[in-house]
DNA sequence: TTGTACGCGTTATCAG
DNA sequence: CTGATAACGCGTACAA
C-alpha cells in the first residue's frame, strides 16, 4: 500500500512520526543490524507510510557514495556492447547500483568528456571500452581516484586493470583453423582502426599468425570497412578489385560476415566452395545464416558482469583478482571449407 | 594542460588560487554572464591548472537539479531500444546532461524498482517505454513530482505525456497493402502480450484492419514468440499444423519476418511467390536479406531525440508541444507479391 | 559586480 | 542501542 505523499518527504518527518531522531531513522534503512529489531519495523513501517525515498545528493555527499557506476562505450548500435552493458547493468541492479551511460562514437574526444562528466556526476567506479586512451585521460582518472576498469581487451594490455580477451590470439585461431583446412591465400576485412585497439591488435594477431604459417599477407589483402552492411560489401568488391580474390576472408566480425555472404551470394560465389568466411561474436543469427557462420564466441556478458563485480569489489575494499584473459571458442559451421582446386579460383 | 593535483579540488581551493571568494568561482563557472570578463578568465585559469571538478552531489543537493535524466527500457537486445536510448543519451550529452539506464525485461515490477531507484538518485526527469503502466508506478511519478515521458505509443494512448506512433495504424497499412495485393488469408507472427502494450495494439489493429477488409482472421491465424529466432522458426511451424498456410504473414518485426524467411527457406518456400513476409522496424540488414524485406520504417531516434527535447524543456520551463503521434512509411520491397494462385498453395 | 552566510538532506562521530 | 550535532561541498539570497 503505497500512500501519495503531498509533498517531499524528508527523514525528519520519518522519525517525527516513528518517534525517534533522524540518525535512528537513517541507520535503520541502510544499517538494519545496528539498531533494535522492533524499532526498525517502527521505522520501517513509518517510512512506507510516508512513502520515504531518501534523498540521493544529501545522501552521497554525506557519505561520500552515489552508488552509480559509470559506462562508457563506443556505440549501442553493436550488439556486443549493448549486451555487455545490459549484463553490466543487471549486475548493478543486483546490488541496488544504478548505471550512467554514454556512447562515444569511437572518438576520444567524446569519451575523455563523458568520463569527465561521469566523475563530476561522482560515480563510484567506471567501466571503459578498450586499453589504449590517451594520457590525458588517465591523468583524469587517476587524478579522480575513481576505480575504473577496462574491458575487451587482455589484462596483459595495460598497466591498468583490464578485462577481456586477447584479439592477437583471436585471429590467430582463425588463420590456424583456415591453414589447417590448406588456404594458403587469405585476406582480412577488418574494422576501422581509429580509436579500436582491438582492430589493432587483430591485425597484429594475423600477421603473426600468417607469418608463422610461412603464408604470405600483402597489404593488398587487407581491407577496412565500417559496420553497414553497403560499406561491407563495397569492401568485398574493393578487395576483388585488387587481383584475385583470396580462398579465405577473416571478417571483424559476424555483421561484416554477414555482408561479405550477402555480397558473395548476389555475386553467384559460392560460399564455402569458393570462398570460405569466417566471424567473430557469434550473433544470434548466425547459426541461421544460409549456410551457418563459422565464428568466434566471444564472453560478451561475461565482460560486462565480471567489470561490474571487480569495481563493486574495489569500491566495497573487497580483493579481486581479475581473469589473465577470458577463453574464446570456435564454432565450427558451415562457411569454411577446404578451398577450391586451383582450375577453380573465383 | 592538465595538471595532476594530488588530492580532491574543492571550489574553496580555486576561489584561493583566484583570489575571489567561492560564491565567485560558481558564478564564474556555473552563470558566466553574471561575472566581469577578466575575473572569469581568472577563475577559468584556475580551475582548469587545479583539474577542479565540481562535486555533483554537492551542487545536486544546492541547486535541487542533478543534471541527470533516466530511461528504462524493457531490454538493449532490442535495436529498436538501443537506437533510441542512443539517440536520446546524444541530445542529453549536448546539453550535459547524464543519462541514467536500466532495462525491465518487460517485467511491470523490475520497472518499478528501477524507476524508483532513479528517482531516489535524483534525476531530473525519467523516460519510461510504452503508454501502459500499473498504478503504483505513476503514483510514484506523480507523487514525486519527476517529469516523465512515455514512448513508443502515440499521444492519445495515454493522459500521461507520450510520444510515438499508432501501432494500431501500423497493422492497418500492413493489412491495406497486403489486401491490396489480393491476399484474404493473412497471418499474424506477434510478440509476447505481456507487458507490451505495443503488441497488443498491434493486434487490436489488425483485428479492426482485417473486419474493415472483410477478411476472416480465426485465433489460429495469430501465434506469438518471442524474439529468438529458435522460437520464430517454431512459431512459424506452429501456425503450419494449425492448418494450411496463410498466404501472408505479418511479423512483428524484422528480426521476426528474418526468422520466418529462414524457416521458409529452409523448408523451400518460396518467398514472396508462395508466401508473402512483412516486417517492422526497417533493421539495416533488412534492405539486404534475399528478398529484400518489405517492412514498415519506425522513428527510433526521433524518438529517442524528442523525449529528450521533451523533458530538457519541461525541466527549463520551455513551453513544449509533443507531437500526436509520428509517421510511419511502408518500405516496399522483395518479399510481398500478390498470393499464389488456388492450385498452388503451400 | 563581488563577498558573506546560510541552507540543501543525509550520514558519521561521539556521548550517553 | 540511541540521540545530538557536526560535517559533506556547493549554490544563492542578501548585503555591500
Amino acid at each position: 500500500m503505497t500512500i501519495k505523499p503531498r509533498a517531499k518527504i524528508r527523514i525528519e518527518e520519518v522519525a517525527r512520526t516513528a518517534g525517534v531522531s533522524a540518525a535512528t531513522v537513517s541507520r535503520a534503512l541502510n544499517n538494519p543490524a545496528l539498531v533494535s529489531p522492533q524499532l526498525r519495523a517502527k521505522v520501517e513501517k513509518a517510512a512506507k507510510k510516508l512513502g520515504y525515498v531518501a534523498h540521493g545528493a544529501a545522501r552521497a555527499l554525506a557519505s561520500r557514495r552515489s552508488h552509480a557506476l559509470g559506462a562508457v562505450v563506443p556505440t549501442l548500435g553493436n550488439t556486443i556492447f549493448s549486451d555487455a552493458i545490459g549484463a553490466f547493468q543487471r549486475r548493478l541492479e543486483a546490488e541496488n547500483y544504478t548505471m550512467l551511460l554514454a556512447t562515444s562514437d569511437y572518438d576520444e574526444e567524446v569519451e575523455y568528456r563523458n568520463v569527465r562528466t561521469m566523475i563530476e556526476r561522482g560515480v563510484d567506479g567506471l567501466m571503459l571500452v578498450g586499453a589504449t586512451h590517451g594520457k590525458a585521460l588517465y591523468d583524469l582518472l587517476e587524478a579522480s581516484g575513481v576505480p575504473f576498469v577496462q574491458t575487451w581487451a587482455p589484462a596483459k594490455a595495460s598497466p591498468y586493470p583490464t578485462i577481456g580477451y586477447d584479439n592477437t590470439a583471436l585471429t590467430r585461431i582463425v588463420v590456424d583453423h583456415l591453414a589447417g583446412l590448406g588456404h594458403r591465400d587469405i585476406g582480412m576485412v577488418a574494422g576501422l582502426r581509429r580509436n579500436n585497439d582491438r582492430v589493432r591488435a587483430r591485425l597484429v594477431g594475423m600477421r603473426a599468425a600468417m607469418r608463422r604459417h610461412r603464408l604470405p599477407l600483402p597489404a593488398s589483402r587487407i581491407v577496412f570497412t565500417d559496420y553497414r552492411i553497403d560499406a561491407v560489401r563495397a569492401a568485398f568488391r574493393e578487395m576483388q578489385r585488387r587481383g584475385p580474390m583470396p580462398t579465405a576472408l577473416v571478417a571483424n566480425n559476424d555483421i561484416v560476415a554477414l555482408g561479405l555472404m550477402l555480397e558473395a551470394q548476389s555475386q553467384g560465389i559460392r560460399v564455402p566452395r569458393q570462398l570460405s568466411i569466417v566471424g567473430v561474436g557469434d550473433l544470434e543469427v548466425a547459426a541461421h545464416l544460409h549456410p551457418p557462420l563459422t565464428t568466434i564466441r566471444t564472453p560478451k556478458q561475461t565482460i560486462g558482469t565480471l567489470a561490474a563485480e571487480y569495481l563493486l569489489a574495489r569500491i566495497h575494499d573487497r580483493p579481486v583478482e581479475l581473469p589473465a584473459e577470458l577463453a574464446l571458442e570456435l564454432v565450427l559451421r558451415g562457411t569454411t571449407a577446404p578451398p577450391p582446386r586451383k582450375d577453380k579460383t573465383v
